[in-house]
DNA sequence: TACATAATTTAGATTAATCTAAAAATATTT
DNA sequence: AAATATTTTTAGATTAATCTAAATTATGTA
């Protein structure tokens, strides 16, 4: 591993992210957008990231992982969502409390540290959002995604897709307040017109129908 | 508390430890020293943080910490200690391989996380090396040290200090194995002439004098 | 007290990361 | 394919933190 600032990380996991894992090139201006930067800052720094072989950056074409920056992005990723689990686990966070932490942590260098931390987390396979945590060869499986029509009563999990994604359906699933990273439990399940009642995020139970159910796609826990 | 850099705040810590918790003024080259950099670039610094009313400084007369700063640099330091039990007693650290990665996460902002933490370890009052951790306001209370032969069959400590700092005296502590941070547990006591076996840092037991151990100072745990 | 020595500050540069505005290259539209 | 619009890069400046070398202030000693 190379000694990347924490500036040069973050642009990896920005490139990481938005190249849906290294297969497609990623512009300028979407750097800029995603990290709230300007354009000029971004082709700057990739002339800077290609000199130190963790980008492949040919102007005007765009950019994308080397190998070694996909590794290091893998690293970075992986901390910061084996903290999620930490923070949620452990120091009772809720989840929309740990983005801004998580961003923190996941800059510490210690590989030790990360090594025990996922040891005593038990060797989580997925962060609190059903995200899943490579492991130290940065592999990992996405979590299949259900709808929830196909969950079993009192099975819980996280809200990370949708099937339909019209405006009106997307609107009701706001007026309902669900969303993604919703947490949601199945409580019942209705024979009769294949409707659901779920728990969302531990507050209010609703039913919802058939339909609906089919519609939203859960990562269970 | 106001928003400080990372290197704003190692550098209100060095001057905390420097003055003694505030107590006398700090030279330049003290800082520059410690922080191994460089005079010129302590002056620069020093007239950035008068300017945030976190130090007292005039130029030549040396700095000191304000009230403000001095709350800054308890909150740094209980960081500091709390994230190094956490390393010790949750992450299997040795105590030589905590310092690196506590220098790291003293900068995590977030109290949450800091008054989660703390409970988390059940209100420590001392880290690993028996420095005391600052309660919330930044008050504490340094652990009482004593010397080995007022210490229990039994019991275990920190060495933190030396009654006796002659040169042949510490180059007999070197030659046993002890130093500033080891850790020694009383075996046993002699009544005859008042010697005490010791275990060095969970590796050799040896037999010290009456004189010697009344030299030897340490910390309990 | 005056001189030499040591400590501290200033002046001017440097590096990393960023920005704005202008120029250049690429894409789109008619 | 030419004209227009968009994207990207370059040029030049800015900020934080640092440095070296020179100038200034303080200290110690004869």
């Amino acid at each position: 591993m190379i000694n990347l600032s924490y500036t040069e990380e973050n642009y990896l996991k920005s490139i990481y992210h938005l190249s849906k894992g290294g297969k497609l090139d990623v512009s300028t201006n979407a750097i800029a957008d995603y990290q709230k930067t300007k354009a000029a800052s971004v082709t700057d720094m990739m002339k800077k990231l290609a000199s130190k072989n963790v980008v492949d950056y040919q102007k005007y074409k765009g950019v994308n992982l080397s190998e070694k920056g996909k590794k290091e992005a893998l690293v970075v990723i992986r901390k910061h969502r084996l903290w999620e689990v930490f923070l949620v686990e452990k120091m009772k966070f809720n989840w929309d409390e740990v983005h801004d932490v998580a961003e923190q942590l996941e800059h510490i260098k210690s590989p030790l540290l990360i090594k025990r931390l996922e040891e005593f987390l038990g060797y989580p396979k997925y962060d609190p959002h059903g995200d899943p945590i490579p492991d130290e060869n940065g592999a990992y499986k996405a979590k299949p995604q259900v709808p929830i029509n196909e969950v079993e009563i009192g099975q819980e999990g996280i809200v990370v897709a949708v099937k339909d994604s019209s405006s009106p359906f997307l609107q009701y699933l706001d007026k309902i307040g669900t969303y993604i990273g919703a947490k949601i439990k199945v409580m019942d399940k209705v024979n009769f017109d294949g409707s659901n009642e779920i728990l969302i995020d531990n507050k209010r139970t609703i039913s919802i129908s058939k339909q609906v159910s089919e519609n939203i796609l859960i990562s269970e826990s």
